[in-house]
DNA sequence: GGGTGAACATGAAAAGTTCTCATATACTAG
DNA sequence: CTAGTATATGAGAACTTTTCATGTTCACCC
């Protein structure tokens, strides 16, 4: 089973002004995302403020800036933190499982991304690159790719389908989860469950019509 | 057919200081509307301005703040004006056409959405709450159920479930065209082609399978 | 362990935004 | 025509974002 690539979110999804050499400073990011995390889900996006971020990190406006060029770009960062981790569990449980018909994969990718939305402070607010990547910043394009790519490599050896057929599935497929899980936790904050599994019916409902049941 | 509830987006949506009485200001207040929209489209929303916004719509500052009571209510005022008018539309083709199949209302409803995101300026942006309701301001709460009931009036006659079910079913509906359309048009400024079919393709068939085959 | 340069930390203040308010003008009813 | 309310305005108060000069810590070398 081949490895879902690194998600090293490269070079341009990379805002950082200056990479963190030493541990202590790159401590200190993780602590400034850590804070912008939680202010976020305390307060939302809009009421997020630098000083707020370097005051509840227990760092100095400063050093917030010696790293990240502007506000955005700590979101941003935050953003693929939420993406990388998201795609090492999705390629730590598919290395447990080993090969599984493309239904259980689903399962437990849909499986990951809900422990995500309930254990990972701010994931509901922005995984992947709600406020930012998709909202305002259109350079940086589609972290969504990312993870559309990498699922699309997993599955393309199970499946007997061209490689753009099966893309252009995945996309959509993920699209509709991220929506309609997304809905799910806005209806109740540990996430309707009547919702997730309309998601989880609505979602493999449409990969099974495009991609027949066979595996 | 009855008519769509009005949406006259009710007193907590209406997060006006003081609704304009007068012809003239009641005027100035679309000019804001429109300012935004356009700056909206052309700088996201993150760069939008008070300043900016009042320079464009030909007012002072004040003028603005003598209506709004912060910036955001600015864009959640706009929310509020591209609802109406989308249910507006939605109405009036529905008069023309007269009770149809479902089937057919749903194709309706996808077009009026895909021509407003064509020619309304900010609509793909800031349609329905994305950046305002949804993301930040939880009280005034799913702008969506909003269009998601007068939906479920609307097929309420035509479609023998029950209601709850029927409900249900729709902000599922709605969800999953709301979140592909838009990824439509974040492929291509127009609306990729492909995406806006299978955007049809997947919500006809979820309601088919919900709802069965017969009106 | 002493020295050196790069990485890092800091917070006061410059630059930029949001929002208020005292003042002035336009409208409406009577 | 007049009082009373609605509206318009922009300087500046309040708050945010971002910069920067200064001081500290670290890694490496002798």
């Amino acid at each position: 089973m081949s490895d879902i690539q690194a998600a090293k979110v490269p070079a341009e999804a990379t805002p950082l002004r200056r990479q963190p050499v030493q541990q202590r400073s790159a401590k200190r990011v993780e602590q400034m995302l850590d804070a912008s995390a939680a202010l976020i889900d305390e307060l939302g996006y809009d009421a997020l403020t630098t000083t707020l971020i370097a005051k509840r990190a227990g760092v100095a406006v400063g050093s917030l800036y010696q790293f990240f060029p502007d506000k955005r770009a700590v979101v941003q960062a935050l953003t693929a933190r939420n993406l990388e981790r998201f795609v090492g569990a999705v390629n730590e449980r598919l290395k447990q499982l080993g090969p599984e018909h493309w239904w259980d994969v689903v399962d437990s990718i849909l499986d990951i991304y809900l422990e995500m939305h309930r254990s990972v402070p701010g994931f509901s607010k922005v995984h992947f690159g709600d406020i930012i990547d998709r909202q305002l910043l259109d350079e940086t394009r589609d972290n969504n790719a990312v993870i559309v790519d990498s699922l699309t490599d997993l599955l393309a050896s199970q499946v007997d389908r061209p490689v753009e057929d099966l893309r252009f599935a995945i996309t959509i497929a993920n699209e509709v989860a991220d929506a309609l899980l997304k809905l799910a936790f806005r209806k109740e904050p540990s996430g309707d469950e009547k919702f997730v599994a309309e998601a989880k019916y609505v979602v493999k409902g449409y990969l099974a019509a495009r991609f027949g049941e066979k595996s």
